[in-house]
DNA sequence: TCCTTCACG
DNA sequence: ACGTACGTGAAGGAA
């Protein structure tokens, strides 16, 4: 018994570009529709166990039954250009996985897969047919089941029909749906109908005489007059759309049951594809061996004696470069993989014959033995102009292993993860597979692959094959990856960028994590219990006002409540429902105490479980939290904080502010904190060169304020607070990509309003026009845009068809280079800041970096050569056309110190 | 897992 | 006709 799969193509596709978000891949290239495709079909096989496919495409010239039509009433509504281009590319990737495709001069993919399920359906085989076009209804039968695939919040479902479903659903067999059809008509399909008949009237006639022939010749009887007299007068337009609507089921079409076999989905061919289009969640399906892994693995080897280590180590010292990578398994070195040549990649694991600190000590000699060697060779390039930094060591993930390795600035390392991020900083991961495959053109399998959710470290002392495999990638794939990523750097112009801040960045972020800022627990606890009081309170005056119980952190709950069962005015709406978002029951709350109450709620709610509850837990034996600092996930260049996120403590209402107070310096120590004074602007002024915005920071008062007189040409002393405040929302927009709706909506004006604002400002700053412009057309013109110190960001929305994206694309070029010029300059001033304080044997510490603040615990003799160090590294990290200003100050606590 | 909401710069 | 300001991370609910 075989099992046929037939897609239709086209609306198959369709399906997919509306169900899938925009996706591109490196290229540019649109891939939503394909991988929602590629999503359907795999399900589908798998559900039905298929041996048996083929896929069906109409012709793009115009087929029989359109045409007539056509001539009749205009054409179909043209394509997007985005799935236009995804239609070749989807027959590509089939013709790849060896699936027929399968089309018809003068024939739709409705009669191909109309003709071939009729058949081939019978006793011996079962025909699917998956269309989201509900008029293949008509072909189901006995053994031809139409498979209609929704597209719903959590994925794609699909519906099934057999006739018995058909009838279910539309009180017709599949055959009488066509006479239906016919007399309702359907727009998107160009079938006219009968005027004034709908799907009620459509039904009940077809129900009663079964077909429109029948029906019109028992007119008399026709029950609604307004049915029978547009029947007879149109009776001609309803045999005429029947045709339309009647599905082929003899087209010459020459295809046979076996030419739809499936052989092997998975070939190589369809493996280049997945890499090319970004599909990483298909290339599981490929087998291991045609990942292309095999030839390194064959020179990877386990090392299980003290001797092998030795000469490992002797070999690596003579090398030209290595790779390698320590294996960590609960915060203890458990192995390290090392790499040095093509055919000498070696997995040492920690079981008995050597110790983690004996590894650590061997790489730190073999990293310092190269040190001079290095630095020598770059005095040398140096001055004779060739690149310089060349490192000796390649690993990912440096920081992560510094908390064993104790390394430090200028050791001849490089971090292929973060090179990875430097040369595409918008990738989720920057793992050895992902190296591989973006970069060498290898596919490896990842660590999932090969351990699944087991622990390497744990696998690796038992000596496991694929451990051993995973470590020795890793050092394989760094060696490697080294010399191809440092080029690709250094010609991207990328290379100081990469070797004078993101590296040395590695082990400043390093010593921030590993310093922690000091939490006192018990005044914590104080403050989540006192909200929890108040929660508990405002939960019963809440349920009072309400009426009814029910779960307030829930939107869809507390949606229903006030805009249902209350029948409060409901403002936006969101896809599920009623938006409850805090500005729409801001709009409320005058008129309404409980939404007052209900937006207190929120509030308090948030500090308890994300502040009060969600920071205790990170609290060490030390008493403090030693969060992690990541380098490698914004698309600006910024840091992020997680486990717990430092960088969003609140500060901006009162109640959240007072948890600031927990933040405590140590014993003996206080709190400096010093933070840029809207370093972005500064930045604008430099990068835009406007002389005007360049003048009013040289005047170094107030910007907002000079912003405001000269944009509505008052005198400074005249500015209204309104005016300011304007002038400061202008000065916002400017610098997120400014839009006119945007702006609007945050002053609650209207766009009209908002637009002459935006214009006021270009005409007062002509340079910073001139600069925003020049950033939208550099992004067209090169796919990227840069920060002052080269620092890039790809920006594919640029080159979408789709207005939304591409003025999101637009705005992202406005605004990167800001905000990344931000970041880098705040790492230089990171780097300086920790250099000086480690050079000057001092025992000060940055704690915390929030964007453009810098928070360092000092000891109380130290506090005023570090309030002196942070404002002379932060304001000279860069020389810009405008004074870079810090703020500082101290504090016995994170609050105070602000 | 995705969505919504909300904390920060 | 489109339906947003830029960049993040965490929690809770709904599925």
């Amino acid at each position: 018994m075989g099992k046929l799969v037939l897609i239709d193509g086209h609306s198959i596709l369709n399906r997919a570009f509306y169900g899938v978000p925009d996706l591109t891949n490196y290229e540019g290239l649109h891939t939503n529709a394909v991988y929602g495709f590629l999503n359907i079909m795999f399900k589908i096989l798998e559900e039905e166990k298929a041996d048996h496919l083929a896929v069906a495409f109409d012709l793009n010239e115009p087929t029989f039954r359109h045409k007539m039509y056509a001539e009749y009433k205009g054409t179909r509504k043209p394509m997007p250009e985005e799935l236009r281009e995804q239609v070749p590319l989807m027959k590509e990737v089939l013709s790849a996985m060896e699936v027929p495709v399968v089309t018809l001069a003068g024939y739709e993919a409705d009669d191909i897969l109309g003709t071939l399920a009729k058949r081939l359906a019978g006793e011996e085989v079962e025909v699917s047919i998956v269309s989201g076009d509900r008029d293949l209804l008509q072909l189901a039968d006995t053994h031809i089941k139409i498979r209609i695939p929704k597209t719903n919040r959590n994925g794609t479902e699909v519906k099934d029909y057999y006739p018995e479903d058909v009838k279910r659903e539309y009180q017709v067999t599949p055959v009488e749906f066509i006479d239906v059809k016919a007399l309702m008509g359907d727009a998107s399909d160009n079938i006219p109908g009968v005027p004034t008949i709908g799907e009620k009237t459509a039904t009940n006639l077809i129900v009663a005489y079964k077909t429109i022939e029948n029906a019109y010749e028992h007119l008399e009887e026709i029950k609604p007059p307004r049915a029978k007299k547009a029947l007879a007068e149109h009776y001609d337009m309803a045999v005429m759309s029947k045709e339309l609507a009647t599905i082929c089921l003899d087209c010459p079409v020459a295809f046979s049951y076996e030419d739809a076999k499936i052989d092997n989905l998975y070939t190589p061919e369809a493996y280049q594809y997945m890499k090319r289009l970004g599909f990483q969640s298909f290339l599981s399906r490929f087998d291991s061996q045609l990942m292309g892994g095999s030839p390194a693995e064959e020179h990877f080897w386990l090392v299980e004696e003290y001797a092998g280590v030795e000469q490992i180590f002797e070999k690596a010292s003579q090398a030209e470069r290595v790779g390698f990578q320590l294996i960590l398994d609960h915060g203890q070195v458990s192995g390290m993989g090392i790499c040095f040549d093509e055919e000498e990649c070696y997995a040492v694991p920690v079981n008995g014959f050597v110790t983690g600190a004996y590894l650590c000590e061997k790489l730190e000699a073999l990293l310092d033995g190269q040190r001079g060697n290095t630095e020598e060779e770059n005095g040398r390039k140096g001055q004779s102009g060739e690149e310089t930094c060349k490192a000796f060591a390649a690993v990912l993930d440096l920081k992560s292993q510094l908390t064993h390795l104790k390394l430090d600035y200028g050791c001849p390392v490089a971090d292929m993860g973060v090179a990875g991020y430097l040369l595409n900083p918008l990738k989720d991961t920057y793992g050895y597979e992902d190296l591989a495959r973006d970069y060498l053109d290898m596919n490896v399998p990842s660590k999932t692959d090969l351990l699944g959710k087991e622990s390497l470290g744990a696998a690796l002392v038992r000596g496991e094959e694929q451990a051993v495999n995973c470590a020795c990638y890793m050092g394989y794939i760094a060696w490697k990856a080294m010399p191809v990523l440092t080029e690709k750097l250094r010609q991207q112009g990328m290379d100081q960028l990469f070797y004078t801040m993101e590296m040395p960045l590695i082990y400043s972020l390093h010593h921030m994590e590993q310093a922690g800022i000091r939490v006192d627990k018990e005044q914590l606890k104080a403050y989540g219990e006192n909200l929890k009081g108040m929660l508990e309170q405002l939960e019963r005056e809440i349920y009072d006002l309400a009426e009814e119980e029910f779960n307030i952190n829930s939107p869809k709950q507390l949606g229903e409540v006030l805009f249902e069962h209350k029948k409060l005015p409901h403002g936006k709406k969101t896809k599920t429902g009623y938006s409850t978002a805090a500005d729409v029951l801001e709009k409320l709350a005058p008129d309404y105490p409980l939404v007052r109450k209900i937006l207190d709620y929120r509030q308090y709610a948030k500090l308890y479980s994300t502040y009060a509850e969600g920071l205790a837990v990170y609290i060490g034996e030390d008493g403090r939290i030693h969060g992690t600092f990541n380098q490698t996930i914004t698309a600006t260049g910024r840091i992020s904080s997680t486990e717990p996120n430092l960088q969003n403590i609140p500060v901006r209402m009162e109640l959240g502010r007072a948890i600031r107070k927990v933040f405590v310096p140590e014993e003996g120590c206080v709190f400096v904190d010093a933070d840029y004074s809207q370093i972005e602007l500064r930045i604008l002024a430099h990068m835009s060169a406007d002389e005007r915005l360049i003048q009013a920071y040289g005047e170094a008062q107030d910007i907002h304020a000079i912003t405001a007189s000269e944009v509505f040409h008052t005198p400074i002393k005249e500015v209204t607070p309104l005016q300011r405040r304007n002038a400061k929302a202008v000065n916002f927009g400017i610098v997120y990509g400014i839009s006119a709706f945007g702006l609007s909506e945050d002053l609650s004006i209207s766009r009209q309003e908002a637009m002459e604002y935006i214009q006021k400002y270009f005409e007062t700053y002509p340079g910073v026009k001139a600069f925003l412009d020049k950033q939208v057309a550099d992004g067209k013109e090169h796919g990227f845009v840069t920060t002052m110190f080269g620092r890039r960001r790809p920006i594919p929305e640029l080159k979408s068809g789709n207005f939304m994206q591409r003025s999101f694309g637009e705005r992202v070029a406005m605004n990167s280079p800001i905000q990344g010029t931000a970041a880098d300059i705040m790492k230089l001033a990171m780097i300086a800041v920790d250099q000086e304080l480690r050079t000057r044997n001092m025992k000060s510490r940055i704690v915390l970096q929030v964007h453009d603040e810098l928070l360092i615990e000092a000891p109380k003799e130290e506090q005023s050569n570090v309030t002196e160090i942070l404002e002379d590294k932060m304001k000279h990290a860069a020389v810009l056309r405008v004074a870079l200003e810090v703020e500082a100050s101290c504090g016995n606590s994170w609050l105070d110190a602000k």
